[in-house]
DNA sequence: TATTGTTATACTCTATAACTATA
DNA sequence: TATAGTTATAGAGTATAACAATA
């Protein structure tokens, strides 16, 4: 088996991404929503209000799916629809006080995550996290979007 | 907004957690397979073989689902049911060399993501991940288990 | 013409509950 | 008695396809 760095490194990274989708769900079923919908939270706590195709894009679903999504966060009070300023075929999405609370909720949980780590390196790590996170997102959108045929 | 580092570091967690159900969603389309069963791939490549209880507990779903899940992947030749040697009640599941492609096929993909981490630091980024993947999955076990009422 | 979002239908996957076999 | 796994049934969530409204 390999045991160079990158490859530990590669290891650690499916950890972190499968303990991730525990988290995930585990939340999901505290909060009694559904998976997608707390993806949704997530999704607008780090980007900001965003159209529904957006959303749908980015989050791996059809518009329809989406419309259904939006259709029980309204009916639960997590978030709301509201028109574009300019362009009327489009229908933002906000997250009500509801749903940012919880986005509040799960920050401890998270932050406890990163409690053997030195909170003198927190600066550094979060840098790494992002730095992480763009790659692999760019990096999944390549594959999508049909290309890398080896990947 | 809190700008902390602390909360900075979270809000990158977010993101990667995100980033990995993103990679997984396109990776499962692009094998053709559902969701869980990479998951499952994923689980069995970083724990070895392991029983379908366990795994079942780990993925957080039901025993029952576990079975049809395993039917799943025996039927497309990625992983096959074998005894316990000792305990006549529990079946372990191993992946099969098909299954173990998949893995490999992911290893570039998921390299790609370290890409702007300097190669003589993916030692130690490796060994923060795994701490990060460690502490995330008993945070979020211990929530499951009913503790942390303020979460 | 292209894009945003909705609706109707069918399908996939999972949970629940009852069960068998083994420890 | 407790645990590992299976089966039957029902329900939740998504994709597909056709559609209306706006750019």
């Amino acid at each position: 088996m390999d045991e160079s760095p990158t490859a530990n490194a590669v290891r650690a990274l499916r950890a972190v991404i499968l303990a991730g989708e525990q988290y995930r769900k585990v939340l999901s079923e505290r909060m009694q929503l559904g998976i997608t919908e707390t993806q949704a939270i997530s999704y607008l706590t780090v980007n900001g209000d965003r159209g529904q195709t957006d959303l749908a894009t980015d989050l791996g679903i059809t518009t329809s799916a989406a419309t259904a999504l939006i259709d029980r966060l309204e009916a639960t009070g997590i978030a709301t629809r509201y028109p574009h300023p300019h362009d009327r075929r489009r229908t933002l999405v906000r997250l009500t006080p509801k749903g940012k609370d919880v986005v509040k909720q799960s920050q401890l949980w998270l932050a406890a995550a990163l409690n053997r780590i030195p909170e003198d390196r927190h600066g550094e790590t979060g840098e790494l996290l992002m730095t992480l996170a763009e790659d692999l997102r760019k990096r999944s959108e390549e594959v999508a979007a049909g290309g890398l045929p080896q990947i």
